[in-house]
DNA sequence: GATGATGTTTGAATTTGTGCGAATCCTTGT
DNA sequence: ACAAGGATTCGCACAAATTCAAACATCATC
């Protein structure tokens, strides 16, 4: 059976020179929303999207097919996951986020998380930002007990606190859900500090630089990159071509970008331009 | 066909809905709550996940074999822990040393930590000392989420930041074992502030004083003494007559003393002359 | 009418629920 | 300490419910 747009063999995604009526939109305008409720949420089901854009749940289905050729989504039973290997996302009505982020491209994460810790390997002196991936490479940095790790997150300093012989934290208020420690007292105390390494999270890239959801979080971010002499981000690939409420920085305000799948052409030579090199950690181990 | 739940009758309150339902939870959405649970608690029950997610236990205990095949965590009778290699998020299974520490004399510092709640009832900014006795205090307070709680202890910080809006903590190095946070700068930080209440641990009683054996967190134990409006002291009854390595302050140097069975009488005069009240929660409740 | 997207029907595939015997755990008695 | 008894939990096998996707019908636009 051919598919409606199996002719089409290349994933084209041309703006559709249909002239005037918008009768498209429809379908784009779905697309938008499954892909939004993704990323907000990480699940979508197929039930709940077709109440909610009033269509059918088959056609929820070929949208989610469609998104899946695109590499956009994977699908499961009853629904949708964001990318990455199947089994793993999704939300949880009353438990933290933070734990549904952690498991939202875990494995992916986790192989950020490994190269970066190679990278870290006889640093002294280590910066970690908040995040789901700095806190699994936190883990992997167990076994580095001789450095000093820096770092905003009260939840990695907590999970170090076994394991790694010095911890530092900044003082200031504590923000409930990221349980990271920002204000202009906590980059005060970072600031005049400087470490050999810094690893930064962010949730989103395009060509003009790399952003972050978090109003809060973004002062010391900028701080690590500022005081570092390595300056390290590390980014999912699902992250590409995402914008967030803030500019943390451009292409150029950091070295080495750790991520796991090529990024798009026109981010991937925005990056050469910045001089940033970039480490890409196959799925393939 | 007889419901798992038939015999109550009523309120049964399943959400029976049309096709396009959504209600019943994805698989993911399932393992994440799981997972979530295990993070949090360390443990989970099949019958409690079962109510909790509104399933079947057969279909929990499915969920409960292939995350246990993922390696994510380690089924035993009844339910499920988390293996050893993914620990946990927010804070880990303290080390046995805090851990032997927290079950030493537990009823007593539960009680002492439940008189102390009721004392810290209202205010508006408290002082929390490290100390297992504090961290059940911490426990307590989850409810006053409108109070701004300072405190050196990362792992009374950690405890508290899902449910209580405002945590402060100050900046410097964290110990290992005790996970608090001390030295110049981060005393710096706190001398400053004025609180309503403070709530200190100490590790000995004697009419010449309160001690401690830390002696990296003596320094703010006195300053949590020196700038708070209501200076307290938790101190259960074990601890009398006993001198640790480092002195605090002397018996004026507080003003509430919260323990769980009358001081020897030697103290309890000194107590007296230092104008200190006692509050003995006695083990009848 | 041709084209392409969407809705509907229907049987297959997948997931979930239930019954019931076996296994395990817990308590109690000796 | 060991065994018996009772209760709970487990997990298989099968039934029920849900979801999937192919085939076809319908609708809109050009």
């Amino acid at each position: 059976m051919v598919k409606r747009q199996g002719e089409r063999g290349m994933p084209i995604r041309l703006p559709e020179r249909h002239s005037s009526a918008g009768f498209r939109p429809l379908a784009q305008q779905r697309h938008i929303h499954i892909l939004s409720k993704l990323a907000s949420v990480g699940t979508v089901q197929v039930g709940m999207l077709a109440r909610d854009l009033r269509v059918s749940e088959m056609t929820i289905r070929r949208d989610l097919v469609d998104l899946e050729k695109e590499g956009r989504l994977t699908r499961i039973h009853g629904g949708a996951v964001d990318t990455g290997k199947h089994r793993r996302t999704v939300i949880d009505r009353d438990e933290p986020l933070f734990e549904a982020r952690l498991q939202r491209q875990y494995e992916a994460k986790q192989r950020i998380a490994a190269a970066a810790a190679r990278l870290a390997a006889g640093c002294k002196t280590i910066a970690l930002d908040v995040g789901s991936t700095t806190l699994l490479l936190a883990r992997q940095l167990h076994g580095e007990s001789q450095a000093k790790i820096f770092t905003n997150s009260v939840r990695i300093a907590a999970d170090l606190a076994a394991h790694t012989a010095e911890v530092y934290l900044p003082g200031g208020r504590m923000r409930r859900d990221e349980m990271s420690i920002g204000g202009r007292t906590a980059v005060e105390q970072f600031q005049d500090l400087w470490f050999d390494i810094a690893f930064v999270g962010v949730s989103g890239m395009t060509t003009s630089g790399i952003f972050d959801y978090s109003f809060e979080d973004v002062d010391m971010k900028r701080v690590y990159l500022r005081r570092s002499s390595m300056k390290v981000v590390l980014c999912d690939a699902s992250k590409f071509e995402r914008m967030s409420l803030v500019h943390i920085a451009p292409l150029d305000g950091f070295d080495i970008l750790i991520t796991d799948a090529a990024p798009p052409p026109q981010i991937a030579k925005a990056l050469a331009d910045a001089n940033v090199r970039v480490d890409i950690v196959t799925d393939t181990d």
